[in-house]
DNA sequence: TTTGTAATTAACCAAAAGGTTAAATAGGAA
DNA sequence: TTCCTATTTAACCTTTTGGTTAATTACAAA
């Protein structure tokens, strides 16, 4: 069920070797057994880890004699990290604190916890 | 063998279903139910995303009576942008031109491509 | 043309992911 | 106690993932 792309990137990342590709790749192209050499496994392994980050449009390869250099495209990680940005204000703000306390406040209060519109 | 965190959180993320529920979540805290409720899946399913979700740090959960309210826990989301943010320059400051240009060069200029300081 | 290097494809395998239904557990209410 | 609701666990199934080795393709150079 053709997955949304926000999922194949996320998917694309959530492999530390995929990810040590993409930190190679920052430095400039690099040729498959250049990105090859630093990883314990064989050559159909990194492969096929390409194929995932350039499915993802995390990567883009061209052709130069029979090397087949790879370069980062780093659009598709401003939609990871625009998408992850709507949960900014969890995270800063010290609001946690005043978070933690309306949510016990819910918990404590009879039903379920329900939308805010009820809390009170 | 045990995945290093940031892989268990892309991980949690790259499913279109968990990030509607840190979504849900987002507005506050919710019981498994509520949180099923929108999604075309059973209960049991609903279930074992929580359970990813949890062991990635996304979501806690608390027990009050009968039910176990979810609340998100942000925190590994800033994780997960501080790592993406390393890309940042990439996609921004239009310097994707240049780049490409320099990439370019060192495509045609015969070896590989290799690291910047071979590139003159 | 032959040889050597770069990279992918094919065939295979084990483990993990994501779903199902049916059964079990936990706790409130009658 | 008995019953109802909330949620998880068990057992199962199919597809995907991440790896392997062996074979193949693509190209440059001798």
């Amino acid at each position: 069920m053709s997955p949304d792309r926000l999922s194949v990137v996320f998917a694309a990342l959530a492999d530390p070797t995929r990810r040590e590709i993409l930190v190679q790749l920052s430095h400039g192209s690099r040729s498959v057994t250049e990105l090859a050499a630093p990883h314990a496994m064989s050559l159909p392994a990194i492969s096929k880890h390409l194929r995932v980050l350039e499915r993802s449009g995390l990567i883009a390869r061209e052709r130069a004699a029979q090397w087949r250099p790879c370069r980062l495209q780093a659009a598709p990680l401003k939609e990871a990290v625009d998408w992850i940005g709507q949960y900014r204000r969890h995270w800063e703000e010290r609001l946690d604190r005043l978070d933690d306390y309306l949510q016990e406040l819910q918990a404590k209060s009879g039903q379920p916890t329900r939308r805010k519109s009820r809390a009170s």
